[in-house]
DNA sequence: TCTCATAATGAATACGTTCTCATTTTTTCG
DNA sequence: CGAAAAAATGAGAACGTATTCATTATGAGA
């Protein structure tokens, strides 16, 4: 039905090889032959076919974006959102389309791997482990992680300073003199859960606390759980009098309990949460958060993904964005 | 490099024909023989080729899905995102793998849509417009409509019924007592404005009272604006009792601003919302709001344009969705 | 005008599958 | 057991493009 090479071959009177020259490398036809062809194309409402092209080139311009986040049933959650939207622009400005998928989508129930030769590259959001990233190495698939860090030989993570931000928001609260601080710990990937909860010791350990078991809880970062833990935080007299979530999702659970029990924020207790996502701005008071710099993270994650497609090899193993307090009413 | 169907046929000594149908449809393959086939691919580390399977058989086994809101830079705004994920779920469950990209990436520079034959049938969010179908209908690519209405012969619209959830909102309030009753309207795409802003005027009338323009503000979509606007109507001694706002953003910019200002919700001012996203629970007290059934609207376009892209023909124009009204404490 | 370099074009092949049609093998059943 | 039917397999074309190599047209310099 729809009109191929050969039918505007036939048309403008030059062969398949001209034709296909005069889209895929413009500079290399006569421009009054170029006018000619692209006339003819335009009658019969012609356009490449993109699996015919990748097919001869072995390359689709496509790259995947796959998350694994099991804690979230949302493939899309407020942190990845605008990471995605960055990678987007990225690809679209360099010529690449986006693919997206959880991972249940990644393997076929008979082992295949639905990518292969779909996808020039893929970026792995989330917590991916090493049996993933081997899967995909042997299909020669370049690999970026975003967002996680494994060590293996060769493999380019883009990451924050998840360290560095717990801290940022620890010395934060005991700056203002808390020194009974909760911590709201969100089931994150092991990299992430670690370097905060490290931060989250350490931060008090300097500052002459010790880390006690009842000031922790472990929670799913859905609201409702959250709720339900920062309230034991919140009752009985020895109560504590800041709390540090570690993402804003939990922190603005920790907020909804304590408005609910009928407490002042950040009067009878603060609250700082993590990523600033926009849901740090819903509530009110607006919730002091560590930024963690998402634009440049799906940036360079896009970038240096596109590099290693394009052929040049992986500079350095780890990138570490910024990360940066903002202070708004919860603190 | 990666092996292809003829190294396994030379492996296993069977012909590429029966290799390939091992694969594609295995119950057309002795036992025995596509044992044999699917060991020595395993040795080769085989695995079907996707883009030369696409090319002989004219399918892609890929869906586009592309949103179209001018107003949000963010492609993946709370709306869209449960919607997504329930397309996705569908997809994936039917075997087909998802694109996703905002109208930028639709056109190139050229003219060409990169999207030809690279997918065999699009979802269309938001406000896209007779042009844009058009243009891919000439390529005769299967086209459904997500959350916007088209008057195209044969064209699948998959909406919800705006005025109804206007409706329901307004009428809770009324039936509340309120009388001064403010609209913050989203610049949204007009088929979803004219819904909302008639069922408002169309309540009003019918109880009693006249649309007054003072108490209407057209805002876009994003917090602050919703702040400001809601300020205005919020200040003065005639000023509103409740507030109608077409999104939940909106929403909770409203109630952001009656708290910054001492009001207390629900007595002193009642807010509802609409659409029911992620948000409507972010903020303390939760928001009333109108519930769209997001799972449905994403399975049923996605099923529909499937069966559009497997040879059904569409059997009914529009599809609407249910509307609930979920109240909560902003009422 | 002629020669040589260079630019522009064409013919043919390859990419890795699926599918049709023909052929061979296996099964069924009288 | 033998013939017919059914199942399994193989040979080869086709999908629509990019690219290599050969050929032809064009232009520059003397």
């Amino acid at each position: 039905m729809a009109a191929t090479i050969l039918d505007v071959s036939k048309l403008c009177g030059y062969s398949k090889a001209t034709v296909s020259r005069a889209f895929a490398s413009p500079e290399k036809v006569k421009e009054k032959t170029r006018e000619k062809i692209y006339q003819a194309a335009q009658t019969l409402n012609y356009t490449p076919d993109a699996i015919a092209r990748a097919m001869v080139r072995g390359r689709t311009d496509n790259i995947g974006f796959i998350i694994y986040e099991k804690q979230y049933p949302v493939v899309l959650n407020p942190f990845y959102s605008p990471i995605f939207e960055s990678v987007l622009q990225t690809c679209t400005r360099r010529g690449y389309s986006l693919f997206i998928s959880s991972d249940r989508e990644l393997r076929l129930p008979n082992g295949q791997t639905c990518v292969k030769k779909q996808l020039d590259g893929v970026i792995l959001a989330g917590h991916s482990d090493e049996r993933i990233v081997n899967d995909l190495r042997r299909q020669n698939m370049p690999v970026v992680l975003l967002n996680n860090r494994l060590d293996m030989e060769g493999l380019l993570c883009v990451t924050t300073d998840q360290y560095g931000g717990g801290m940022l928001a620890m010395e934060h609260l005991l700056e203002r003199g808390h020194r009974k601080i909760g911590l709201l710990a969100g089931e994150f990937s092991p990299h992430v859960y670690n370097s905060r909860y490290k931060a989250y010791c350490d931060a008090l350990t300097k500052a002459g606390c010790l880390p006690e078991d009842r000031y922790i809880r472990r929670v799913e970062p859905v609201t409702e759980h959250a709720i339900e833990a920062a309230m034991e935080l919140l009752n009985g007299k020895d109560r504590v009098t800041a709390i540090f979530a570690t993402n804003d999702t939990i922190a603005i659970g920790a907020m909804k309990a304590a408005i609910r029990m009928g407490l002042r924020i950040p009067q009878d207790i603060a609250v700082v949460g993590y990523d600033d996502s926009e849901n740090s701005r819903m509530i009110e008071p607006e919730l002091t958060t560590v930024r963690v710099d998402k634009a440049s993270m799906g940036r360079i994650a896009a970038e240096r993904l596109i590099s290693q497609i394009e052929g040049e090899e992986p500079c350095r193993d780890t990138i570490q964005t910024s990360v940066e307090l903002v202070i708004r009413g919860s603190t």
